[in-house]
DNA sequence: TCGTTAAGTTAACACTGTTAACCAATCTAT
DNA sequence: ATAGATTGGTTAACAGTGTTAACTTAACGA
C-alpha cells in the first residue's frame, strides 16, 4: 500500500508547493492545504511540526534537487570552460524549468528563514563547493584571473540570482525578449570572469 | 498643528516600515501597526484601502527615494565612465544604507505584488532610463559595446539586485568578508560591460 | 443652529495556526 | 489469543488575523 499509494506526508509536500507557488506564500494555509489533499487540518501536524517545518522541508527538498541537477551536468566533460559555462547553464535551466522549486528556496524569506536550521545551511554549499573547484582549476590553467575563488563564487551565483529573480517575477519590461536577456546577461557574466582572450 | 505633529498616516508608515523590516512581513498584522502607533486597528483603514494598499504605498515611498538617490549622484560629473560607476555605486549604496526601504521593495513579493497596481511600476523606471542614457553614450564614446542598451540596463540591475540580496539576507558564507564581496562584484559587473583596455 | 463631513471608536464576522482530548485500527509481547 | 502500546486520524477549542458595519464625537459652513 505504500508503493502504490503515496504517502500522505508527500501528497502534503506536492500540493504545499503548488498552493504556495500559485498563490503566495501568505494565502498557504494549513486548513488550505488539509482541504486540498482531503483531510484534516490538524493530521499535518502528524507530519510536521509545524508551519515552518513545513516550509523548511520544502525549501530542502528544492535545494537538494537543485544541487543535484547541477552535479549532473557537469561531470561529463573535462574542459574547465565548458564546465564552468555547464555550471552556469545547469542553474538557469533548473530555476527556469522548475520555477515553482527553484522559487520557494528564495520566497519564504526573511521571516521563516530566520528560523530556518542553520545546520541546514550547510547542505547548500555543495553547488558552492562545486563552483569553487573549476574555478581553481581555471585559475590554475591560466584562463580565470581570481585571488579569492570563494568569493568568485559567490559572486556568480548572486549575479544569476538577481537575473533569475527578474524573469520569474516578470519584473521586466514589456519591451524586452525574455531570452535574449537570459543570453545576453549569461553572456555579461561569465565573461566578466573569463580572462578575455583577443580574438581580432 | 499638521506642522509639528506628523499626521496620521505618516507614523502608520513609518512604523509599518520599521515593524516590516524587523520582524518580516508575515508577522505583520494591522492590530499590531496600530497598537503600536498607539490607536485603533480600524483607524488605519480611514488612511489606507486595506493592507495591500498600505505595502504599496511603502514601496512606492522607497522606490521614489532609490530614484532621487541615484539622479542626485549621477548628474555632477560629466565623464561617462565615472557616470556609469556612481549610477551602479549609488544603487549599492543606497541599498546598503537604507536596507529597510530598499528591501522592502523586494520584500512584499509574488502575493501581494500581483496586486500592485501596473502604473506605478512604471514610475520604477526612471532609473533604468537613466542607465539606459549613460550605456548609449558609452557606446558613442566607443567605451562599451551595447547593441541592446536596454537590455543591457535590465540585466546590471538584476545582478547588482542579486549580489545586495545575498548579502542584506545574510546567505554569505561565514569566511567572506563582505566589504571584500561587494567591491569584488561590483568590480566584475562593470568590467562586464566595458571595453577592455589592453594594459600591459 | 442644523446638517454634513472627518476622524475616530467598539462589536462582529470569517478566517488563521496550533493544542488538547479523543477515537479507531494495527502491531507486539506475553 | 489477548492486553497494551503505538500509529494515524478525528473534532472542539483558543488566541490572533483582516475587514466591515454601526456608532460616537468633534469641527465647520450655510
Amino acid at each position: 500500500m505504500n508503493e502504490k499509494e503515496t504517502s500522505l506526508r508527500d501528497k502534503i509536500l506536492d500540493i504545499s508547493r503548488h498552493l504556495l507557488y500559485n498563490d503566495g506564500h501568505t494565502s498557504l494555509s494549513m486548513r488550505g492545504i488539509a482541504k486540498e489533499v482531503g483531510v484534516s487540518a490538524t493530521s499535518i501536524y502528524l507530519h510536521f511540526d509545524n508551519k515552518d517545518h513545513l516550509l523548511h522541508t520544502l525549501i530542502e527538498e528544492s535545494v537538494e534537487a537543485l544541487s543535484v541537477s547541477i552535479e549532473e551536468r557537469v561531470n561529463e566533460n573535462s574542459d574547465v570552460i565548458t564546465q564552468f559555462e555547464s555550471i552556469i547553464q545547469a542553474y538557469v535551466d533548473f530555476a527556469l524549468s522548475n520555477p515553482e522549486k527553484y522559487q520557494i528556496i528564495y520566497m519564504v524569506r526573511s521571516e521563516a528563514m530566520s528560523r530556518y536550521p542553520k545546520e541546514k545551511f550547510r547542505k547548500a554549499r555543495r553547488c558552492y563547493e562545486l563552483l569553487v573547484k573549476v574555478i581553481v582549476s581555471g585559475v590554475q590553467e591560466g584562463v580565470m584571473e581570481e585571488e579569492d575563488p570563494l568569493t568568485a563564487a559567490y559572486s556568480i551565483w548572486a549575479q544569476l540570482h538577481g537575473v533569475i529573480t527578474v524573469v520569474l517575477n516578470q519584473r521586466l519590461d514589456s519591451r524586452i525578449n525574455k531570452d535574449h536577456f537570459i543570453k545576453e546577461s549569461i553572456r555579461h557574466i561569465s565573461e566578466g570572469f573569463l580572462v578575455r582572450t583577443q580574438v581580432s
